[in-house]
DNA sequence: TTGTAAGCGTTATCAA
DNA sequence: TTGATAACGCTTACAA
């Protein structure tokens, strides 16, 4: 026998009283004697009663669960998200139920399928980079399913998401290479498809253009899987193979950050004096590489807490969605270290 | 109106059948014309019929759900174990339920109650470094519950766990820096009362043992938080308040480690001339930190693999527990890298 | 080949 | 102050 397998039912035959009168006892309804509440609390007490939450959801059609649709748990963003809004939820009495996609869409889909038949309360979601087209959000959307997505939102009206100012953290980026007396920025930017990638790079060419200095195409080089050996390439390539050396570079994540590291290195460029690097995301190795690498921090635990409180407040209708037009929008902070630095202030 | 609210009784009442007909229709069961089968798969098309979930588990006591408590998400191991987790579960079709205790022993106790309260099948648990008893499984246990303990396992007779080979692969740190010419090796130990710490360390004194070499109690300092900050106080200790130097450190985890690379630094000792250094974890950033970081890698997605089918195997009655009589161990790999190389070979 | 009815554990409604 | 009953959506003997 399992534990808490002792139901209301059990508790009524035990003291010859009904189960409605349980049920009332063990919630501190009104007009229950005290004298049969202390009873009914005991004898649950002894049998190790413990509610059953799937009749709870069956009987209110409810599941105080809340599923979490990401592209990768292994990933220090989004770990920090999870950790945001597992903090969130459970200090509201929530689960959290999670899936992730491995950037593909048919696993989005699926992961999709099984949370709507579980019916959860709710989704949070950032999508994969398959994503192109958001039919199987916007169908939820207007049957009325709460939805909040974060990071990676996706281009629909009606849509409530919470984001980081991807623009902003870009051109503080950008502006504060050339503050250092760097001309020839490069960037090494994110996959086309997803919005982030294309703010950043929106950030970069205006801070480039605010300050006077001219947009090189090939200066752009997109690094759609954000690994090391990609920078590392690219940045070989931007050494190598152009006649205008970028004196720096900025990229779209830490890691391509990384293999651009890696590649001055090999080459003998010298970080911060003859290259200097920003990255993107503040991963935890940034301020112990050597040199430490500057990056745009974003918030993912608060990403985490927002999305989720509110979801859980479009769940218990504390928040009409339609009173939000538009993204909530998280800042960044750009940490300056050693790779970027090359005045003396 | 949402959307999958249509039951199988909407589908019954648009063909004038019984819902049995239906829920047997959609189950392909023997005994149904193919006629009716048909007629019902449509009209459950055209309805966006989704069978609810809650109700099967309602009927079946099964939740088809597995609840994993970890200590932390944001962690690479423990991200990486969710990801071998996830990976198994889905395929087998189970949904992951998701709590971080954040080392607490409080909130470990209160996810695994509203984990049964909401019928989980199964545990995957990992226990807080706060948790030094464990009535609170062995009870599980005693009813029955399937639970498969992960690196953290904890001290109970007949409980199912996975791990990794601690003790091995600290062996095989500790000879590779000895074998490096290292004789006077120190360990940033972990917290004493996890299991996986004790191991390390038995790793490490055995190792030196074995190879005539002498254990130095003042060379073993525990750093239980395994931060940066820990090991480079304990690292700085060991260079400068203690009489016999250390010309080695072997950590029991890579921040540590990264704590004592940053002391020797600033100390002005090279590495790994002057010291050499091991982590335990193998973090994303080993390969890219300077001097890249030699370390014990743990095979965190088998870790969740394995746990997770023999979970479900449990669950299943595919695997009797009781055929099970010592923990699955895994084997780790020693990463060798810069920090701890000396001799040309 | 199909229908009837009971039941999984809980709670809301109505009645006593 | 308490009890009987129905209902949430589904499956499954048992009957027809």
């Amino acid at each position: 026998m399992k534990i808490g397998q002792a139901t209301i039912k059990d508790i009524a035959k035990e003291l010859n009283v009904s189960s409605s009168t349980v049920s009332r006892a063990l919630k501190d309804y009104p007009g229950i004697s005290d004298e049969t509440k202390r009873k009914v609390k005991e004898v649950a007490d002894k049998l190790n009663y413990r509610p059953n939450a799937i009749a709870l959801s069956l009987r209110k059609s409810r599941s105080f669960t809340i599923g979490v649709i990401i592209p990768e748990v292994v990933h220090f963003f989004f770990s920090t998200v999870i950790s945001g809004i597992e903090e969130v939820a459970s200090s509201r009495g929530y689960n959290v139920i999670l899936t992730q996609t491995n950037e593909s869409l048919a696993r989005e889909k699926s992961s999709l399928d099984t949370m709507l038949s579980n019916q959860i309360d709710g989704f949070l979601i950032s999508f994969s980079k398959e994503t192109t087209d958001f039919d199987h959000f916007s169908k939820l959307l207007d049957y009325g399913y709460p939805i909040v997505f974060f990071d990676r939102i996706p281009d629909i009206p009606n849509a409530i998401s919470v984001m980081i100012d991807d623009y902003q953290g870009a051109y503080n980026a950008t502006s504060h290479l050339i503050e250092q007396g760097y001309t020839r920025i490069a960037h090494l930017a994110g996959p086309k498809n997803l919005n982030i990638s294309k703010e950043r790079e929106r950030g970069y060419r205006e801070a480039l253009i605010n300050h006077g200095l001219k947009v090189y195409p090939e200066f752009i080089i997109e690094c759609p899987f954000g690994t090391n050996e990609e920078g590392f390439k690219a940045t070989e390539y931007l050494i190598k193979k152009i006649n205008l050396k970028p004196d720096a570079i900025f990229a779209n994540n830490d890691m391509a950050a990384v293999g651009a590291m890696l590649a001055c290195k090999a080459e003998g460029l010298k970080i911060p004096e003859e290259m200097g690097i920003v990255g993107f995301s503040n991963w935890q190795f940034c301020s112990i590489i050597e040199p430490s690498l500057s990056s745009v921090s974003q918030p993912g635990f608060k990403i985490g807490e927002k999305a989720t409180s509110m979801l859980l407040d479009m769940i218990e209708k504390k928040l009409d969605p339609d009173t939000i037009t538009a993204p909530i929008v998280l800042e960044t902070e750009l940490l300056i270290r050693k790779s970027s630095v090359r005045l003396s202030s």
